[in-house]
DNA sequence: AATAATTTTTAGATTAATCTAAATTTTTTT
DNA sequence: AAAAAAATTTAGATTAATCTAAAAATTATT
């Protein structure tokens, strides 16, 4: 049978929880996530768990089985496919895509799928660097670098974002700061441990240390 | 407060089946359409009624309010945008975009719908000739003529079809005859009331009286 | 106009997803 | 290792959308 809106989002969020390596998930993080209460959770789960899609013990955790795995990746490659669709196609800008993205990622059809897929030329990474997962469910997070993990005197390339959240993108939108971006390293304010970068060899400016541990970057 | 998945379906059917005339729909024709029982349209109609989307006086039918025909003509316009989308930009067949289009009618989002209109081209009717409401949610139904009421010798070009099921337009599309397909009249048979018709100036075939009834056209 | 047939509504349940409050289990801290 | 704190689950409701069976209203037919 067919999975509900609600039951991919948690399946998803799971997925998200468990990072790279598949950590049971706990009962309040998932709560907190889905903006639920513990109770809900645990009633969730338990349909969850019987439809093969966790593993779930009481008081335990939950990780994805390799069924629910599959179903989260397709969400996630949907979700991001639409957001590369929304940006590159209708013009939104990459603060713009996800609430809407949440809503598309939902849509059922294999075949809508991969035919968006092929008009969007085969994206690999989505308008926030996040990778996207290929049609056999293949997802390879590349391994780059957190930029408070770069020495001063280094030029690297921003390849990603660790914060989705408009506000974090549109700072870096009048920052000049976008994917692709070359960052060198001036030097590292004592202080406050801001950072003073030059972006694309061009202008310089001050970011906050909270900036520099929400972008991810590559050294090239 | 906004209108859920169920409702606008509701309004879109109310709106479908009372026609150009606004009359009103029966309890009946709904639990038809909707694929549920009576019983469970009176309890959707008293919940619409108290939202001021429809006039509904138990056993007399409804009626769209102006709100509630707002909202239906605005799922309308979502629905043919998106099939336009689906054939033209992802290559779908006009018999393959109905049911994915039911599913991305819903999704909210006024944005959405003014830059895909816009990424369209502003198209002015759908893969099927239905005309597509504009932004203020004006929709005018062009005064195409049914097929069978056109006379032997007349030319006229089709426009459109009444019947929107997948085999219908897999059958039009095996016997050459598209939106935009010049087709002559040469002769009704009596036998059977099948007609022999020229496509395009090109082919001659018959078609049966069931195609002629489902298929608009317009004198030249 | 009375009766029969049809349509529609009401009454009372059901399922999915959620909630609060209380009970239980696990973890942490003395 | 007790006691306290935190996390989780259970019990019992609630809301949206649906259902079946029965009652009520409307329409059609003698």
């Amino acid at each position: 049978m067919q999975n509900s809106f609600t039951e991919e989002n948690y399946l998803k969020i799971i997925h998200a929880l468990s990072g790279r390596e598949g950590l049971e998930v706990s009962t309040n993080a998932l709560a907190e996530s889905t903006s639920t209460r513990a109770a809900s959770v645990t009633d969730m789960l338990r349909k969850l768990a019987e439809k093969g899609l966790i593993h779930y013990k009481k008081y335990q955790g939950v990780r994805l089985t390799e069924a629910g795995e599959k179903v989260a990746i397709n969400v996630i490659r949907k979700h991001r496919l639409w957001e590369v669709f929304l940006v590159e196609k209708l013009g939104f800008g990459w603060d713009e895509v996800h609430d809407i993205a949440e809503e598309l990622e939902h849509i059922p059809s294999d075949h809508l799928v991969e035919r968006l897929d092929a008009f969007l030329g085969h994206p690999r990474f989505d308008p926030h660097g996040d990778p996207i997962p290929d049609a056999k469910g293949n997802l390879t997070e590349p391994d780059y670098l957190v930029l408070t993990d770069v020495q001063i005197g280094e030029k690297v390339r921003m390849m990603g974002v660790l914060d989705h959240a408009p506000s974090f993108l549109q700072h870096l939108d009048r920052a000049g700061i976008t994917l692709g971006s070359v960052i060198e390293i001036r030097e590292i304010n004592e202080y406050d441990k801001s950072a003073s970068v030059q972006i694309n060899e061009n202008h310089t400016l001050f970011i906050s240390l909270e900036v520099s541990k929400n972008l991810l970057v590559q050294r090239r």
